[in-house]
DNA sequence: ATCCCTCTCGGTCGATCGTCCAGGTCGGTC
DNA sequence: GACCGACCTGGACGATCGACCGAGAGGGAT
C-alpha cells in the first residue's frame, strides 16, 4: 500500500504543492496538513522530507524566484528586436508582463507574501534582499544587451528604477485589478525609462 | 479590581495596541492574546469590545490608512513652495517620504501586510482597492494645487504613476534597506514625473 | 535466508488559536 | 434599599498548528 518514492521526488512534490496552496489560499493557510493533502502524501512524510516547515518555505522561495528569473530571461531574449524603438521595446516588455500578471495573479501575490514571510522569519531574512539584488542585476543585463544605446545616467540606476516601476505596477494592480489603467501607467513608465536614453549612436 | 472604562475607550486602546503589535511582529503574530496583553486588558475584554477578530482588523486598517492620509495631506501642504521648480518640489516630497519610511519602516510594512491580509479575508477584500483609490485621488489633488502647470497627459494618469513609484520605492526599500540607492531612484522618479509637465504658463 | 538501510504511516504530543459564557462588580434611577 | 443595565473577568471550549515517535514495509547486498 505504501508509495515508495525517492526522497528527492517527495521533496519536489511537496514544494510544488506548497506553491499551489500558497497561490490559492495564501501563506497563512499553507499549513503542513494543507500542503501534504495537496501533494497527496501522508502528513508524516512532511517531516521525513524536510527538517522543519521553514526549511520547506526556503526551498519554495528558491523555486519561485528561480521560476521568475527564467521567465524574465526568456522575455528579454524574445523581445530583442533591435530595429524597434527603445520606448516601444520597453512598453512591449511591460505589456507582456501585465499579460502574465493578469493571467496568473495568484503567483505574483504568492511571491510577495513569501517575501513578507521571509522578512519576519529568523534565518530567512536575507532572501528578499537577494531576490531584489538579482532582479537589479537581471534588469541591468537586459539594458546592456541594447547595443548602441547610451544612457544619461548610470545603467544600474535605470535598472533599479525599472524594478521599482515593475514592483509598483504589480502591487497596485493586485489591489485594484484595473488592467486598462495599469497599461496606461505602463505607457508612462516606458516613456520615462526611454527618456533617460541619449539618442542612439550609429554602430 | 475591575477597570471601568467606556466601551469606546477600550476599543481605541485595542486598536492602538494592535497597530503596535503588527508593526513590531507582523500580522501573523498579532493574536487576540498578544493584542490584549499589549493593551494591558484582559483577554475577555476583546470580544466584549469587538464582535470578532476581523472586526478589529477592519478598524485597524481604517485607523492606519486614515493616519497615512493625514500625513500625506500635511506633507503636501507644507511642500507647496510655489517658487521652486516642479522637479525640485516632487523630489523634496519623495525625500521627505523616504525620511519617514527609514524612520518608521515597521509602520509601512504593517500597512502592506494588512492589505495582503484584507485581500485574503472575506468581507475585507475591498479595503485595499479603496485605499489605493483614495491615494490616487489625493495625489491628483496635490497635482491640481500646482497652479500654472499644464500636463501633457491627463493628471489622473500622472497621479497613478506617482503612487506606483511611491509604492515601488517602498517595497524595494523594505527589501534591501538601501537608503542611498532609494534616494538616487527617487531623483530619477522626480525627473520622470516632472517630464510630463509642459512648460509653466504665466499666471 | 539474513541483514540493513530507506521509506511509509497512523497516532499523538503540547502549544496556541479565536471564541464563548456564566457570573461578578459597579454607578445611576426609582 | 431594590433594581437594572453597562461594564468586566477567569476559565473553558473545540479546532488547528508544527513536530515527533515507533512500528512496519520494501528491496538490494551479503
Amino acid at each position: 500500500m505504501a508509495q515508495r518514492r525517492p526522497l528527492a521526488e517527495t521533496r519536489q512534490l511537496l514544494v510544488d504543492a506548497a506553491i499551489r496552496v500558497i497561490a490559492r489560499q495564501g501563506v497563512a493557510s499553507a499549513s503542513t496538513r494543507a500542503i501534504t493533502a495537496e501533494a497527496r502524501v501522508p502528513l508524516s512524510a512532511f517531516h521525513y522530507a524536510f527538517d522543519s516547515y521553514d526549511h520547506l518555505i526556503d526551498r519554495v522561495i528558491e523555486s519561485v524566484t528561480e521560476g521568475e528569473r527564467a521567465i524574465a530571461v526568456a522575455a528579454v531574449e524574445i523581445d530583442s528586436d533591435v530595429d524597434a524603438d527603445l520606448e516601444t521595446v520597453v512598453l512591449r516588455a511591460l505589456d507582456l508582463y501585465l499579460d502574465v500578471l493578469a493571467a496568473h495573479p495568484d503567483q505574483q501575490q504568492a511571491l510577495l507574501e513569501l517575501m513578507a514571510y521571509a522578512q519576519r522569519t529568523p534565518g530567512l531574512e536575507g532572501r528578499a534582499r537577494d531576490y531584489y539584488a538579482s532582479s537589479f542585476a537581471l534588469a541591468e543585463g537586459a539594458l546592456a544587451t541594447r547595443a548602441g544605446v547610451e544612457w544619461t545616467v548610470p545603467p544600474a540606476e535605470i535598472a533599479r528604477l525599472a524594478i521599482v516601476l515593475l514592483d509598483g505596477l504589480t502591487t497596485t494592480w493586485l489591489a485594484d485589478r484595473d488592467t486598462e489603467a495599469a497599461r496606461r501607467t505602463a505607457r508612462l513608465a516606458a516613456a520615462s525609462l526611454a527618456g533617460f536614453a541619449a539618442q542612439r549612436v550609429q554602430v
